[in-house]
DNA sequence: GTGAAAGCGCTAACAG
DNA sequence: CTGTTAGCGCTTTCAC
């Protein structure tokens, strides 16, 4: 118990402490099983006494496992930090870490020249086990070179280019789907869409999303109705001005602060929400909440998610990288007021009462 | 220019293939001035035609410097996620360990276990030169122990009890004090506010700057004038509820999110923002320019906090822990339409034409 | 079950 | 300026 940890204190000094030898102490701390009860009662008495911690880089050094994974977060990203996507997948991915006693790295590519510094670091070599890329332009040149590199490497949110790769997705094309369906199962007719950053594998998928469920009812695609944004609150509302003189009736956006955006724009000319655009967004950020209205939207499990993850990139590690493991969750459909289901619902028990 | 990296190239290898000793080809990888430079040239020629890559587990093992911190976030932190201002602090940090070549772990502790867990991989042995530690009640804790061990330490946002340890914060008493003193010069006679979560060294700060504005003036502290949020949108709802009873005309919310809360209470209630209630928030992230009306708030320099942090730290590393450092950081008034000072503005101008 | 011995790939005196 | 020699603290065969 003594709490000064002294600084040299080596499995050497442990096995001299239980009189042991050095491997013995190494079994126990491994979890072995061939070590005698009593001896390991010894040396686990002796460990806690001394409070003893072996050292991280002798044991990585020797094992060539370093029990720790980096996530790699592209350039355009870190401006993303604005959107709280971001920081809940952190969140969920360090949840998955401390779960299996993995430490994170975290590398946040800001700028060209980072991109070059971190490569070396993003290895084996580097001290990592191995990788979670988010995918996107620059991610997935990395993600070419980690994969060449044997590395074992998951990919959050699939590559456009996803051969000879692990991933990990949420199905965008069906909760964009899911998302169109509903504006038109509820009986809107010029519903447009606001899009996210294209080059992005997500935002393609959830424009086809649209795409599907607008021709599947027999309509024409209008490109009057598709508006390019960013994933950002001011490229909504942008997006919304281009939008608003085809006059849609309703709007489904690629990101919940997408709409927050494309909303306020909507104000802004005096229209109203949902009574003249109704929105679905996407994501269920915890503002979607606290929008006025409060925003419909498509939930993704992204805590669960980076859980996920991070396990399997443990399989991985532990299993070999072959072959590769391609998980794909489901979206839910969330329905608050910005759609006009709750309004309707309350002009029905007005006319039945 | 293999790219394919061959497994076990070492610093041996690289030292055959250029004809010198392996000596020399590890003072060439770390710039040592006592180096031909015809050898240089040759070895670094052998490096780059190889990609070599040094390992950096022996290299921490044989050196005792890993080149890598660590940020801690307590518990409390996993929820504030939802807050920008943690992963904009999260980008500085990312931004300065980039600048100086150092790699980040990171450790968000979610729950009791975690923080035992996690305590062991937080110390020298655990691979870290240093930590960064944000405080808070668990936190505070943490911090104990890793002085106690002999970690550089800076603390985020200086600790309740801040003897003997370094630390970097932003002034929070000057910067609450200036919002409410802007309210005041602007008129507003019952000025109450909303706090953040009892308990930290910045909550305490902001209320002292709202108490001290007050008191200057020779104003009475009115209790019912000051609610207890939580740094959340939700929690600053709740609190303006319970505010808007004693009938303020201005309120300082202790976080932007807060304010936003707390003016969709006022919306609520029928009425207007600044109108009937004006508002200063603190922080200035993103949606405080996409807040209607946009919210006038105090500014923390939080990039340039977070990449300050890391500087520190390093400094400790390099030149030793003590003395401690203490370094708080200026915040600046940004006045937009929720104080009201646009409207009278436009109101001037009106009777000036 | 346990110990001895040989590294893991690098840095850092110390000679020369 | 360069090479030689010890380790850094641990894991991991291989004997016993």
């Amino acid at each position: 118990m003594s709490s000064f940890a002294d600084p040299k204190l080596t499995l050497e000094e442990i096995a001299h402490l239980s009189g042991v030898s050095r491997s013995t102490v190494s079994r126990v701390i491994n979890h072995h099983p061939n070590v005698s009860d009593s001896v390991r009662q010894r040396v686990m008495a002796v460990i806690e006494e001394t409070g003893y911690r072996p050292n991280l880089a002798a044991r990585t050094l020797a094992s060539k496992r370093s029990w720790m994974i980096g996530l790699v977060l592209p350039r355009s990203v870190s401006s993303f930090f604005a959107d709280p996507y971001f920081p809940r997948l952190t969140q969920g991915i360090a949840q998955g870490c401390n779960q299996h006693d993995f430490t994170l790295g975290l590398f946040l590519i800001g700028t060209k020249e980072d991109e070059k510094k971190i490569l070396p670091r993003v290895s084996r070599k580097g001290m990592l086990d191995g990788v979670l890329v988010q995918s996107g332009q620059i991610g997935d040149q990395l993600i070419i070179r980690m994969v060449n590199l044997n590395m074992p490497v998951v990919v959050i949110g699939h590559p456009l280019n996803s051969e000879d790769v692990s991933f990990i997705d949420v199905d965008n094309l069906n909760g964009a789907y899911n998302a169109v369906s509903h504006l038109i199962r509820m009986g809107y007719k010029r519903i447009g869409t606001i899009t996210g950053l294209s080059g992005g594998a997500a935002t393609a998928d959830r424009l086809e999303g649209y795409r599907k469920a607008i021709a599947e009812r027999g309509r024409n695609i209008d490109q009057s109705l598709i508006a390019e944004g960013d994933y950002t609150e001011a490229g909504g509302y942008y997006a919304m001005q281009q939008l608003l003189p085809a006059k849609p009736d309703a709007v489904f956006a690629a990101s919940d602060l997408m709409a927050i955006g494309a909303m306020r724009a909507v104000r802004e000319a005096g229209l109203n929400v949902p009574q003249d655009v109704a929105f679905v967004g996407f994501d269920d950020v915890p503002i979607a909440t606290y929008a006025n209205p409060q925003l419909t939207t498509i939930r993704q499990p992204i805590v669960q998610f980076g859980i996920n993850a991070v396990e399997i990139l443990i399989d991985l590690i532990e299993n070999g990288i072959k072959p590769h493991r391609r998980i794909i969750m489901g979206t839910e459909l969330i329905i608050r007021d910005s759609c006009g289901a709750s309004l309707r619902r309350r002009e029905l028990s007005k006319i039945q009462s």
